[in-house]
DNA sequence: AACTAGGTTCCGGAATATGGAACTCCCTCC
DNA sequence: GGAGGGAGTTCCATATTCCGGAACCTAGTT
């Protein structure tokens, strides 16, 4: 009576996947009964099939992790188009309502660059799992991070955006690093911030003061601060973590995109990029009810 | 009669996912039905509901991508510390094997970085899901790939490998940057190379054909190029593709690590480093006897 | 040594998944 | 324009498969 359709043991099944996969924390099988709501046994069953098939892994403490599976596909380099695939009607729906430029950006480059900055970022600090050795690295050449643009929908005007797909920029004087910096996807550049025009910022403090006002009104813009006549706005992407993982910017002629259109511009990126963010960072919608424990 | 357990449903289900996940083509429902030998309403059923738990995903064509889940999980951060823990037992088997210290290193840095590096160079390039655009990025700064230390072992000696994790070396003079290069997880550096030591190979066309070498016999060697006295092994990790994500080495002090003891001290690098390949990239070992067609 | 927590195995019962057939939609070919 | 066919979903009776309580096992604790 509970799943409309006749797939109760792999809702059940996915449910615990979800759980697993979600946290950061490893979980443990107690964890999962309780949070499932399902039976000691019928957990046990469940857990020991997916970890037969590799979608989990259980640690020497029987915690539970993402299996092998996902690792394998994370280092598999095929994620990074695939966030492509899941973004685009996102931001197609934006180019719509807008008629301008979107563009989704990550960051990278710099010591680790982007993804891989944040895993090695991550990894060795609190690769407590089994790893030997503590964290200092003794690393050398420290680069800065750039944002790349991954994704674009073009313009409808005929003065627009040109193809900026594959194209890094300084993190201080774009609206998608700026959005990067304040949501913690990338890390603060290395001074002197170079002068791209004369409004590009170009302190420490004056960025940092900046990033404030961007944490406080959940989106970041550019005016003209990377290109004369270039105005964008952009807003965070997270994938269910506290850290950007990418940001959706809109960009325009700053004669489009006057200061009494930008509230509303990035009204609408914010809440695109939030859509976003539900659909990658959000537990799947079970539609399971949840009332099974009695007979 | 197939499955020892009971978890007919859940076996199949992993089945299908793991044929979506597993290849880097999108897949068809006929394939699928087909390869896992299902009905064809019995294949709808657990699709939808592995959709419905974001598992997979199905593009305007019908056909099947890895869900969200995937997509998130590998863009959370946390991979690198997975593929760590997932590789750990391996690196500890081989330092039992050898008594001296065994790392694991991955390409980082340069334009791009390591695994993101991978992720923008496929990304653009076969972006053919929906992205508009061609490729073609006008990116600036082209700075060389390193390799990474992100795990290790510690030899049992008392002269042997200091904490290397987190430290990034050149890829031309080391063992692990050599396996990466010959097995494409890694782009060329850019000349001139630095010459660490006076047996450093300096020039493209000797480090060509040393690849070549390494490509030849599936392992790479080191030989007091990167610091005098440290020898080196290195044997590539792979995760189901045709390049490289990872590298295992064996570091020794060339007195102990001497060229009669390198042949057998390498094939023990290339066991571990392919039962660990296995481990990440062989579908998941299903005993499933697919005998169950007719009634 | 007895006790508790955490987890697996066993088993009868019935709810659940199964697969053939019917059905819909869309494309192609004549 | 109509017939044909491929692709996928829905329906339904059936019995196979999964469920959950209880027994059982293994470690760690007092």
């Amino acid at each position: 009576m509970s799943s409309p359709n006749g797939t109760q043991a792999i809702d059940r099944a996915a449910m615990l996947l979800a759980q697993v996969v979600h946290g950061s924390e490893p979980v443990s099988f107690t964890e999962l009964t309780a949070a499932c709501g399902l039976a000691k046994s019928t957990t046990s069953r469940l857990l020991m099939a997916l970890e037969r098939h590799q979608l989990v892994r259980r640690d020497s403490d029987g915690r539970f992790w993402p299996g092998e599976l996902f690792v394998r596909y994370a280092w598999r380099g095929t994620a990074g188009a695939h966030l492509v695939a899941v973004a685009q009607p996102f931001l197609d729906q934006l180019g719509e309502q807008t008629s301008e430029t979107i563009n989704l950006g990550v960051a990278t480059g710099g010591t680790g660059g982007g993804q891989a900055g944040r895993d090695r970022a991550a990894g060795p600090a609190n690769a407590g799992v089994t790893a030997r050795a503590g964290g200092g690295g003794a690393g050398s050449d420290v680069s800065d991070m750039m944002v790349r643009q991954i994704a674009q929908v073009n313009s409808r005007y005929l003065i627009g955006g040109t193809n900026w797909v594959g194209l890094a920029v300084p993190l201080h004087c774009s609206a998608l690093g700026k959005v990067l910096l304040a949501f913690g996807g990338a890390a603060m550049p290395s001074e002197p911030f170079e002068a791209r025009t004369p409004r590009t910022i170009t302190t420490r403090a004056a960025l940092a003061a900046e990033l404030g006002t961007v944490r406080d009104r959940g989106f970041a813009v550019t005016d003209e601060e990377l290109e004369p006549g270039l105005v964008a706005v952009a807003a965070p992407v997270f994938a269910g973590g506290l850290t950007a993982i990418a940001a959706v910017s809109v960009s325009a002629p700053a004669s489009r995109l006057t200061a009494d259109l930008i509230p509303a511009t990035a009204a609408r990126c914010v809440a695109v990029a939030s859509a976003l963010s539900a659909t990658l960072g959000s537990p799947p919608g079970l539609d399971r009810s949840r009332g099974s424990t009695a007979a």
